[in-house]
DNA sequence: CATGAATGAGCTTTCATTCAT
DNA sequence: CATGAATGAAAGCTCATTCAT
């Protein structure tokens, strides 16, 4: 791994754990072994550092959910394939996840980082979401909901369980299957539904 | 209104809007209208004031939570009188409600926060939800779901939904209402399921 | 005790064990279990507590010295009735003693201190023990000495064993004795040079 | 003279004349002519500093010390060598000596000075003098004393006079010698007791 | 490429002092 | 007499940034 790739890695992971404001560069240096003079040569200010560390952690969140979703399925197992590959990916980048929690438009605006930026960005997160359900809502295997509504709500699901499991002391085995479950209980269209 | 109380409300304000660390102390001071010196002298640190603010708003929502679930309803109705008043309480608060994302067990710990102190009182809220859904399994306005998962998922579905219209620039008209329908739904023993 | 003099006692025992910078306002008036607002409305400044702190214990001092110097006695027995009374002080007021190594022109000055006084109340320590060394040259009790430096020497003897007894850990029983002893032996005149 | 060493020296200068509360670390840059910044980069805190400056000090008076009473000499001659290399080393270093009088365990602990280093790194200076003391008895050049109770007496008896010679406006020509003679005359076996 | 010496803005905190009660 | 609310100067310290090596 070369230097560069090692200061991003490192500045996700402490501006992840500690915050735009309250991570220091010394402290991204110090994790990624290299002098604090070489970050600014590498990435200028430390805001287009923490902006380029969030990006990175978000192109490639957004590269695996267009992947989960791609191909031919109903919306609602699209809407659950997304949520399995969204669980899958917090919990493949525990350390560095975080960032995103601190680059996103749903955290308060952390000085230094572009807000019209940052919700383009995640508005893709959103948008995925949301042609699942309209996709789902036409092939019949969502209930007929808002759209835009539900996206928003079904995000703040996800997110809200990602945070639940990644950040806090509450004990919550199995919380990602779960949440699945009550999405799916909630759109699915009920076999009592289904005529009876 | 005394200096101690506009001290209080300017924190939370300020800490809601810049985290603990960003917001400083003369900030607050200054939107207290008061010297910064005065801080001091009536919370100490800069930490204790933070925990002050938060506990004061996290202590007020308790009280509201607690008015909404007592008397007699089913689980159910429960549960959702207990989103109505949350949601209700941050379009009330919606300057300082934010405090509570900063001061919270499901954001990262700010340095200089007392982990333990913060998720044994939000702990609270979980409980209150838990025992909502243990009371719905009971009387039959539920279906047999695990209570500590559901109680977590529901407050990651509340939170996410007030950190949507609180904190991002996205359209979410109704989102409150329609997070009880999807909550609802998917908890509520379907008609179909009844027999039919 | 009335109020005024347990604020005085207070600030001895605080500048003593702290200085005149380290020690604060409020020390003081907790020590005296009184408002620190009391101790400006009795000694106007910080400054003026100080002085008034350190020439008390000193002229308290300075009475003993007299009364242990006068009466009929060799210029050799006055000094060493001098230096009796002088430890005997410092153990009678082990608490509030230091704040005349604070107070002194034999420290550096403290912000606040008014050189020139000090330096004339202490200038009685040494020309009392300076009249005590030419009576004795006098009397024949001392040898041949230059009573100016010889009398800074002596108190320099003495505050340095009041010093390593007050502050330092370093184990000094009988250090008093053996102090008074050592100055016997380098003045009195020995057996030997009276004539043999 | 490399900036560090220029802060170091500023340090002792400025701690020996204001006391490690009173002085700046803004004075100590200023004197250096160094940003104040570079002070806390090279030394960290302001008591690493006040440490570092001190034991420097005293190094570098122990070096001498030591060389001062090595050799072939009696134990009087030696204790007499000890107090002239004392008195040298003083004058040698009028701006900035005082510092070992802050940093002191014969001074009161200043705030933040770790007490036991302190009285460690002291306890060489009585050690020293001890032997010579020792060796005196033993080689039949000094009176039978105590040798812990005279060390811990000579040391205040030297010290004395550099602190009156150093910081008082006494006059006080010829102190370091008298007082050389003071501790002769106290300490020699004197010739009428040799028999006569 | 890589280092770290050097700077100074800006933070939290302490504290003497004033003054209304 | 006595209290403590209120102020703001000034302290120590952190840290992003620049730049010579």
């Amino acid at each position: 791994m070369d230097k560069k790739t090692a200061i991003l890695k490192a500045a996700q992971e402490a501006f992840g754990q500690r915050g735009f404001t309250a991570a220091t560069v010394k402290d991204v240096a110090g994790r990624a072994g290299v002098s604090f003079g070489l970050v600014s040569h590498y990435f200028g200010s430390k805001q287009e550092l923490f902006l380029a560390a969030g990006f990175d952690m978000a192109d490639r969140l957004i590269v695996e959910l267009h992947a989960a979703t791609e191909g031919e399925m109903t919306g609602l197992e699209a809407i659950q394939s997304y949520m399995t590959a969204y669980f899958k990916f917090t919990e493949e980048n525990r350390e560095r996840f975080p960032i995103l929690f601190r680059c996103s438009p749903f955290s308060h605006n952390e000085p230094g980082v572009d807000v019209a930026k940052v919700a383009d960005k995640f508005s893709v997160f959103i948008e995925v979401l949301e042609r699942c359900v309209e996709q789902g809502i036409k092939d019949g295997s969502v209930r007929a909901v808002s759209p835009e509504d539900t996206a928003l709500i079904l995000y703040g699901n996800i997110v809200g369980s990602v945070r639940t499991t990644l950040l806090t002391p509450f004990k919550s085995r199995g919380i990602f299957e779960e949440t699945i479950n009550h999405v799916t209980r909630s759109l699915a269209i009920s076999p009592g539904q289904d005529g009876c």
